[in-house]
RNA sequence: GCCUUAAUAGCUCAACGGUGGAGCACUCGGCUGUUAACCGAUAGGUUCUAGGUUCGAAUCCUAGUUAAGGCG
C-alpha cells in the first residue's frame, strides 16, 4: 500500500492524495461508509458504490462474535465474502470497548468481554486482534486501542493512552498478509499534553497512515477541534490522517482544514433509517408533517440515486410507513451526500482555497 | 318485536365501588471508530346519553341511543 500526494492547499495546509490499495485507488479526502457487519445496512454494494465509495468499514469485533473470523477467511477473505471488490478498513474492537463497557473488564493483557449476542466470555489480547484481522482480510486494519469518554480524569487519560501504546507495539509485531498495512491509534482523552505525547510515540509506528481516536464521543465540538489543533502541527505529511468516527459535514469541513484526510460514522447511515436527510444547510427530519406534501427532491441539485427520482412526500411516506425502501434511499441520499462534500473538499484545496471553501459552507449550514 | 352482549384517548384494549392507564397511531426531539429500520418526549378523556343508589360510580340500578349476534 502506498500513499501519494498530490498537492497541499496553500491556504490551509490540507492535502489531496491518493491512496493506493490492491483494492483499488482511494482519493483522499474521503469519508468511508461504516458496514459493521460486512454490509452498508440495507444496501447492496453496487448501490454503495454508485454513491461513489471506495472504501467501507467493517468491524473486528462484531465479525468474530458472528460469524466467526475463520467462517469468513473460509469464504475467501471479506471482499469475496460480501461481493465488495473496492477497499476495506476493519475497525480493531477497540471502540466496542468503550461503548460495550459495561460488558467488560480491561487489563494490560486485554480485554474480557462477554458477547452480548450469549452472554459467553471472550478474550481479546492485541495479538487475537490482529489475528483476527488478518482473517478477514481488510486492506486496512486498526491496532487494537482504548478509547475513553470525556471527562475522565489527566491519570485515567494517560493510562488509557499507554496501555493504547502497549497495545499497538504488540499489534505491530504481528504479521499480516502482504496487501494488509495497519493503522496506529493516537489516544489522550481531552488533554492536550496527551495528545501531543501520544502522536509523538504513536508516529513510528505509522507506515501508511495514523488514526485519531477518542474524539466525537460526547465531547463538545469546540474541544474536539481544540483536540485537533493541537495535533495539527505534528501530523505527517506524506500519509493520510484518519479522524475515527467523525461524520458530519461541519466536522469534516473543520477536520480538514486542520489536516484530516479520512472520515467514517455510522450517522449518514443511521439517520437516513431513523428518517433525517444530510444538506448543504444541515440535517432535515424528512419524516416529519411539513414534508408531507413536498414533492420537491430530498436536497435540489443532488445527483444521487434518491433526489433524481423521488420526492420527499415519498420519502415520507415511506418511513412513516415502515417501509424498508425510505431508509434506504436516504441512506442512498446522505452517503452520496458526504461523497460530494469531499469532492468540492478536495477540488477547494486544488485551488487553495480550502478555508474560503469551509467560511461559504459553514454559512450555510446549521448544525 | 323479543333476548343477549357491548360502548373508556384517533385505533385496539386495561382499570376490586376509592387519583382513568397501556400499546399502536399522531406531533416533536435525539442519534457521530452501529448491541440502533432505534431511543426518548409532548399531546390526546363530559369513561355513549339522561336519571338513580352511594361519603364516593368507568364500575351497581333504570331508561334511552348505537353496534354486533341470536330468536321470531
Amino acid at each position: 500500500m502506498k500513499f501519494e500526494v498530490l498537492h497541499t492547499c496553500k491556504q490551509s495546509g490540507a492535502k489531496i492524495g491518493k491512496l493506493y490499495t490492491d483494492h483499488g485507488v482511494i482519493d483522499t479526502p474521503v469519508f468511508m461508509p461504516v458496514g459493521t457487519h460486512a454490509t452498508v445496512k440495507g444496501l447492496s454494494p453496487e448501490e454503495v458504490k454508485a454513491t461513489g465509495a471506495k472504501i467501507m468499514l467493517s468491524n473486528t469485533y462484531h465479525l468474530y462474535l458472528r460469524p466467526g473470523h475463520e467462517l469468513v477467511e473460509q469464504a475467501g477473505g471479506l471482499h469475496k465474502f460480501m461481493n465488495w471488490d473496492r477497499a476495506i478498513l476493519t475497525d480493531s474492537g477497540g471502540f466496542q470497548v468503550f461503548s460495550l463497557s459495561s460488558l467488560r473488564k480491561i487489563s494490560d493483557e486485554g480485554m474480557y468481554f462477554n458477547s452480548f449476542l450469549d452472554g459467553s466470555k471472550h478474550f481479546f489480547s492485541p495479538e487475537k486482534v490482529m489475528e483476527i484481522e488478518r482473517a478477514l482480510g481488510a486492506d486496512i486494519v486498526m491496532a487494537f486501542d482504548e478509547c475513553t469518554a470525556p471527562g475522565i480524569s489527566h491519570d485515567e487519560a494517560r493510562s488509557a493512552m499507554e496501555r493504547t501504546l502497549l497495545w499497538l507495539d504488540r499489534c505491530s509485531k504481528i504479521e499480516l498478509k502482504s496487501h494488509q498495512t495497519m493503522f496506529p491509534i493516537i489516544q489522550g482523552n481531552m488533554y492536550a499534553d496527551l495528545r501531543k505525547e501520544s502522536i509523538e510515540r504513536t508516529l513510528p509506528y505509522a507506515k501508511c497512515g495514523i488514526a485519531i481516536g477518542g474524539l466525537s464521543v460526547g465531547e463538545e465540538p469546540r474541544v474536539m477541534y481544540d483536540m485537533l489543533d493541537v495535533l495539527q502541527p505534528l501530523l505527517p505529511k506524506d500519509m493520510p490522517t484518519y479522524l475515527m468516527g467523525v461524520g458530519t459535514a461541519d466536522y469534516i469541513v473543520e477536520a480538514v482544514s486542520r489536516g484530516v484526510d479520512m472520515f467514517d460514522c455510522v450517522l449518514p447511515t443511521r439517520i437516513a433509517r431513523n428518517g433525517s436527510a444530510m444538506t448543504k444547510n444541515g440535517f432535515i427530519t424528512i419524516r416529519n408533517a411539513p414534508y408531507k406534501d413536498d414533492f420537491s427532491p430530498v436536497e435540489e441539485g443532488c445527483d444521487c440515486y434518491c433526489c433524481q427520482n423521488y420526492s420527499r412526500a415519498y420519502i415520507r411516506h415511506l418511513i412513516k410507513a415502515d417501509e424498508i425502501m425510505g431508509g434506504r434511499l436516504l441512506s442512498i441520499h446522505n452517503l452520496r451526500f458526504l461523497a460530494r462534500l469531499t469532492e468540492k473538499i478536495r477540488e477547494a484545496i486544488w485551488q487553495d482555497r480550502l478555508l474560503d471553501f469551509k467560511k461559504e459552507f459553514l454559512a450555510n449550514y446549521k448544525a
